[in-house]
DNA sequence: GTGTAATTGTGTTATACAACACATTTGCGT
DNA sequence: ACGCAAATGTGTTGTATAACACAATTACAC
């Protein structure tokens, strides 16, 4: 339960028990929609999940990655809307659920909590905003090796200390990076022949992560 | 003060009152840079402000607009980080300026101004991660018209229900719309040859919202 | 295991937009 | 009122990247 959990004291601990419900997602299964209106606060205890939103003719942006210990799907909830994104598990998942309404509460009579959400969203915020910078101001090279830098921040390595711990179609790396599946191929390809990365299938190993980064902050 | 002012109480609104700095700022003024320290809480009472940042080669992109009375500046405070966009004033304005950290320790004393600012973050990070979308799948077109339904909803109409009551720089309106001023120039262009707005200098009048809508919505 | 669909990979073409270049107008300081 | 700088406006060229088209490979259902 991580960060939260050393907020609440007996009774709100006792709580959230009462009220915790785990759920088990299949790989690519939505876990909630756009539009849908927010019931659950999320926490993600395995596995990993993306948040999307899709905008004209269906094209997918990936907002944001969540991984063990986070929690998410509150945000619309706190604006009074429904969601404007959706979530779906990367890879098998396991994930906790506990009402919105009830963590209301907890928030009403524990100002740390409150404090929690508030930091949480204040950090959201500032990615969401140098992200939109990001995206559409680098080039192909640049968007793309940040989100391997993103990835590599998000979920790290494997024993190796260079293989990526996230193995992600193209397609999804293509929608992370705000280009087409066939550019993120083409492009993860040059990454490959300028050594780079290293790739076998599914497989990403980050073999020069200082240049990476300076290609990734160049744009 | 609006909002916020109705959530305190006699003893929180002489703490405001006794750390309240109101300050003047002309057209263009910085007010802060990205980078600087968060030390302010500032509540926007006259005029208009941009909240903007730069990327690859000093390329702004302007993030947010704020109108009487928004607050604005708080959220690299609260994600304990320097500030990662700047803000200017748009025209001559006037503002409130109050120390965070009297701000902290309000909301430590008072669970609603706590709840103000979740609304508040969680409605500003749902807005960032729609522009996400929109500016990065959105063509020229589809972006700048947004741009002035933006414009539009932010700081409505002058008497004649039509001029939008901003008077902005073409550059301006580029740096909102994530265009070049060149081709924000000449959008505007088209837009008034296909009579859905009238141009006078920086005077800008919505002549067909309904259609402007469209062109915002589909792309 | 075999067939079928999904994913990956690569070349070619089309196009939206930036970059550049320059003329014209407007605003502003003295 | 004048001069100069900034802002606006428009045509031309260049290029990054999407769109399309089609192999080759891989994953998966039955």
């Amino acid at each position: 339960m991580a960060e939260i959990w050393s907020i609440l004291n007996g009774d709100e601990k006792r709580l959230i028990m009462e009220n915790f419900n785990i759920q088990t997602y299949k790989k690519n299964q939505l876990i909630y929609a756009e539009g849908d209106e927010p019931k659950y606060l999320w926490c993600l205890l395995k596995g990993k999940v993306k948040k999307f939103k899709s905008g004209v003719g269906g094209r997918v942006q990936i907002l944001r990655l969540i991984r063990p210990v986070q929690y998410f799907g509150y945000r619309a909830y706190f604006a009074e809307e429904p969601y404007v994104s959706s979530a779906a598990a990367f890879e098998p998942s396991t994930l906790g659920a506990i009402p919105l309404s009830i963590v209301k509460e907890l928030i009403d009579k524990n100002i740390n909590l409150a404090w929690f959400f508030i930091r949480e969203l204040s950090h959201n915020l500032g990615g969401s905003d140098t992200r939109i910078v990001n995206l559409t101001q680098k080039h192909i090279r640049g968007r793309l090796a940040e989100a391997l830098i993103v990835l590599r921040d998000n979920y790290g390595y494997e024993d190796d200390q260079s293989t990526l711990k996230i193995y992600m179609a193209r397609e999804d790396l293509a929608n992370l990076s705000n280009m087409t599946t066939a550019n993120a191929i083409r492009t993860l390809s040059t990454f490959v022949n300028e050594r780079l990365i290293a790739v076998d299938g599914r497989r990403i190993k980050l073999l020069n992560e200082p240049q990476l980064r300076k290609i990734s902050k160049f744009g």
